[in-house]
RNA sequence: GGGGAGAUACCAAAGCGGCCAACUGGGGCAGACUGUAAAUCUGCUGGCGAAUGCCUUCGUAGGUUCGAAUCCUGCUCUCCCCA
């Protein structure tokens, strides 16, 4: 029987949590969390992650699992689930994978190309440069290492120059030398499942999950992370915004506000980003009996 | 009752005779994205249109002017101060 990587995706808010529990019991498999805020375990509330019974029904893995301080990309996810898929299959032809971390999932599922690591000093570098110089500095000097990708990336982001930039660097090689772009065969199937809800609706749960994350502690969350504020991972809704309420910058509501804002946005974001994607099956939120349905017919067959 | 200030697009707020379909901010909408991606970045935001463009706007009704969001008059409403 073929191995089939059942991937359940949809903006924050949809309801993924609790029916990738529900698929999990109903075709035996563990769960791989694809979810870049989830992973890490100081952040717990304002990730929104399983409850503490949904983790001890089903074993989910990627939940809480390193520390803000560690490095992380979706590379790095990529081989971490491609390592760990050769024993879950063992146990069972069938494995979930739910998250809303577009990136994540497109590097299981289609791969991403094979790019060195840098040296942090390297990226250091760049990003003194940035802060010092501009960005107009950082298109000059890609421009001269890598004309072929200046031609590409988009000007006006930073973050892609930089990245780009200290590529090129630590390689001695043109970062776009390395983009192959192609998609990588697995060996197992992959059955995409998207959640979608009314935008109206969706956003309606986001706002009241928002307050409920505040009435569980969000505040003391982010107060106790707030001396990690620098760090990649804090640079994330729920977590900033009170930062900028600690500053004194905005108030406690206008901090609350701004989380449900952003969290809008963010789902818009991850809706934009699938939109491209034709593999993915898209069901309403509500009708969990008919992902259900679907998965059972789509995986006897 | 008397005196003063003001009404601008979803909201806030500039504009004070032509360069105004109207600065800017918020909100909203749309999009890009192969390396910490819940990040980072971009565009649009009166209507119609692919577009040169056309049509309807700056409380309301008139007026002045070649031309008005901008000037004048009436009306309506809001706010502030004195009684």
């Amino acid at each position: 029987m073929k191995n089939i990587l059942i991937v359940l995706l949809g903006p924050t808010g949809a309801g993924k949590t609790d029916l990738a529990v529900n698929l999990a019991l109903r075709f035996e498999s563990e769960i791989i969390s694809a979810d870049s805020r989830q992973i890490f375990r100081e952040m717990k509330i304002g990730t929104a992650v399983p409850s503490d019974q949904q983790l001890l029904l089903i074993k989910h893995h990627f939940i809480r699992s390193i520390s803000i301080k560690d490095y992380y990309s979706s590379s790095i996810f990529e081989r971490d689930v491609l390592d760990l898929l050769p024993s879950l299959f063992s146990k069972n032809n069938i494995v979930i994978m739910s998250g809303g971390s577009g990136m994540y999932i497109d590097a299981v599922c289609n791969g991403i190309d094979d790019i060195p690591d840098t040296d942090m000093s390297i990226r250091e570098k760049y990003i003194s440069m940035y802060m010092n110089e501009g960005i107009e500095s950082l298109r000059i000097a890609l421009r001269l290492v890598d004309p072929e990708h200046y031609s590409k990336v988009d000007l006006k982001n930073h973050k892609r120059i930089m990245r780009a930039l200290e590529i090129c660097e630590s390689t001695g090689r043109p970062y776009s030398s390395f983009l192959k772009k192609q998609k990588r065969e697995r060996d197992f199937e992959i059955i995409k499942v998207g959640m979608k809800r009314e935008r109206e609706d969706l956003y309606n749960r986001i706002n009241s999950r928002v307050d409920e994350m505040v009435h569980s502690g969000l505040e003391e969350e982010a107060a106790s992370l707030m001396k990690y504020r620098e760090l990649n991972a804090l640079k994330c809704v729920g977590y900033r915004e009170f930062f900028d309420f600690f500053d004194g910058k905005i108030t406690r509501e206008k901090a609350i506000e701004l989380i449900k804002r952003n969290s809008r946005r963010y789902a818009k974001r991850q809706m934009t980003w699938w939109d491209k994607d034709k593999d993915i099956n898209w069901f309403h939120a509500e009708q969990a009996d008919g992902i259900i349905s679907f998965l059972t017919a789509k995986i006897t067959f």
